[in-house]
DNA sequence: TTTTCTGCAAAGGTTTTGCACCAAT
DNA sequence: ATTGGTGCAAAACCTTTGCAGAAAA
């Protein structure tokens, strides 16, 4: 709830209202947003806030691991708050609510695999999970 | 080297030159394109061919799982041959060659332990890994 | 006060449409 | 002969830069 803020500054960067803005926008409900959409719920509570700026500020956190950037199928990202230490997301492709998960073990297993088949030295990798929520699941 | 054109046929879409010479490239070394870089090296064997119709076709062989598009790190899209069967690649990011591989169990495994934690329903996901292929490998 | 941040306008890229012509079936 | 495909130009997007003014520290 304040740590990002911490974060921040510790890495020698302003807080300010149109950083305070998108986060409190991403911490709403958690869901995946784009930057249009991150930009539209934003101005209710900062309206001189531009569009520049979002992409700025979200660059700036996904830097500092703070926000994950999420490929979307109609080729925009979208970004959701980072859980420390979790770094992949799932996404509910009804409400969009995002949440992280470990998968460290099994992941390792599966590239570990891939390197013998393969011969590839496996040094990094892409993984994004989607579905549906427990509260979008209720028909 | 020929199962495309029956799949295009099968389909009701018809055998182009500008489709022979797009997928004559992506079977030339298994690399990373891009359209762009496609349209250069596809131009040598049909220089009226048009970037437009590079797009069209790229997609049109996405959809029949004849090439799979991969999301690339500058935000464009790179495009392999597609391993039947396998539906997910491995990309060398030294010469771009890229190969398939089924992680099928391990991901099946994946998949489960995240909707036990998470209580979503997992029901797509995108995985890409990235790293040295043997020939890169040596220093 | 000093340095960083912001917002606008404009540019840079990739990808998609519209339309008349051309080519595969 | 028909129907689908092509290529050009132009549009539509998403994202980044340049710069003068505004705001944190």
């Amino acid at each position: 709830m304040l740590e990002w803020k911490e974060c921040l500054s510790e890495a020698g960067y302003r807080i300010t209202a149109s950083r305070r803005a998108v986060v409190e926008v991403l911490m709403r409900d958690g869901a995946l947003l784009s930057p249009q959409e991150i930009l539209e719920q934003a101005r209710a509570v900062h309206s001189k806030l531009g569009l520049v700026t979002v992409y700025r500020t979200l660059n700036l956190l996904t830097d500092l691991d703070l926000v994950r950037r999420i490929h979307r199928e109609d080729g925009c990202h979208g970004y959701v708050l980072a859980s420390p230490g979790h770094h992949h997301a799932v996404v509910c492709h009804s409400c969009g609510r995002a949440v992280e998960f470990t998968g460290k073990n099994d992941i390792d297993a599966l590239i570990a695999q891939v390197e013998a088949r393969t011969g590839y030295r496996v040094d990094d990798h892409l993984l994004q999970l989607s579905g549906l929520c427990p509260n979008c699941q209720e028909t």
